[in-house]
DNA sequence: CGCCAGGCCGTGT
DNA sequence: ACACGGCATGGC
């Protein structure tokens, strides 16, 4: 492959989409009962396995600690326990603190305050908080705040890289978050409606069901929903032999 | 047991 | 701008 055209690598992450629906259907993400769990979530789920995050989840819960109200009381210290679980405490923990200390000192601690902001600028002010870069400030964005920007993870690049639906960036090992959800956009700009978000939110869900089933880091792509529907016939070739 | 998970950040080129 | 290593626990 030397050069895919952006246009057809949308068209062919669209149909990634089609082919994912059909296998997995309708994911209903995000799963959580609040849109402040989702937020929690969205941090304690960095380069973290669910499961893990889930355990942290119900410690919170079990603490009271899953609201805004709760999670300004919970003393930093017990924070780091109940998130052990799933990892990386020493960040995520005054991660989480700064987020309510935001919310707190400019939008009254409420949410829907933080909500009322333009989506650019929302987007700039997350990312300007520690341990939000772009793929956690755009699910924010999208599953708990409702707007409508695609997301991009480990899994989609992974996923776009090995079944050749990128046109090759000549200068540079990976794809950017950037371009990826460029392309994301584009995947579903002639789908019809003004809303696109429920689409970028599926898209998302359903990358992420496939990946964990088929994309782990080393390649294991094995009874792959979408091998043979999207490959290039020469990795097709290649992954049929196995 | 070793590998890895729904990233982010600081540092070095 | 990009690449790379550290961060931490627990599931499989």
């Amino acid at each position: 492959m030397k050069f895919r055209s952006q246009l057809d690598s949308a068209r062919r992450l669209r149909g990634m989409y089609d082919a994912l629906l059909a296998a997995y259907g309708p994911q209903h993400w995000w799963p959580a009962r609040t849109p402040f769990e989702v937020i929690l979530g969205a941090y304690l789920t960095q380069n973290t396995a669910w499961k893990a995050v889930e355990r942290s989840l119900a410690n919170l819960r079990a603490a009271d600690a899953l609201t805004i109200g709760g999670l300004r009381k919970v003393p930093l210290a017990k924070l780091r326990k109940l998130i052990r679980p799933s990892g990386f405490y020493m960040r995520k923990a005054p991660a989480l603190k700064a987020f309510v200390t935001m919310l707190d000192e400019e939008f009254g601690g409420s949410l829907d305050e933080l909500a009322a902001v333009p989506t650019a600028q929302l987007r700039r002010r997350l990312l300007d908080l520690p341990g939000v870069g772009h793929e956690t400030a755009d699910a924010i964005l999208l599953y708990a705040l409702g707007r409508a920007v695609p997301v991009a993870d480990e899994y989609l690049r992974r996923i776009a890289e090995r079944h050749g639906l990128l046109k090759e960036i000549p200068g540079r090992a990976r794809i950017s978050y950037g371009e990826l959800t460029e392309l994301a956009r584009r995947a579903f700009a002639s789908d019809p409606g003004e809303n696109h978000g429920p689409l970028y939110n599926e898209f998302h869900a359903l990358t992420v069901a496939v990946g964990k089933a088929h994309c782990g880091r080393t390649a294991r792509c094995e009874r792959c929903p979408l091998v043979g529907d999207l490959q290039d016939s020469k990795q097709r070739t290649v992954n049929s032999k196995q």
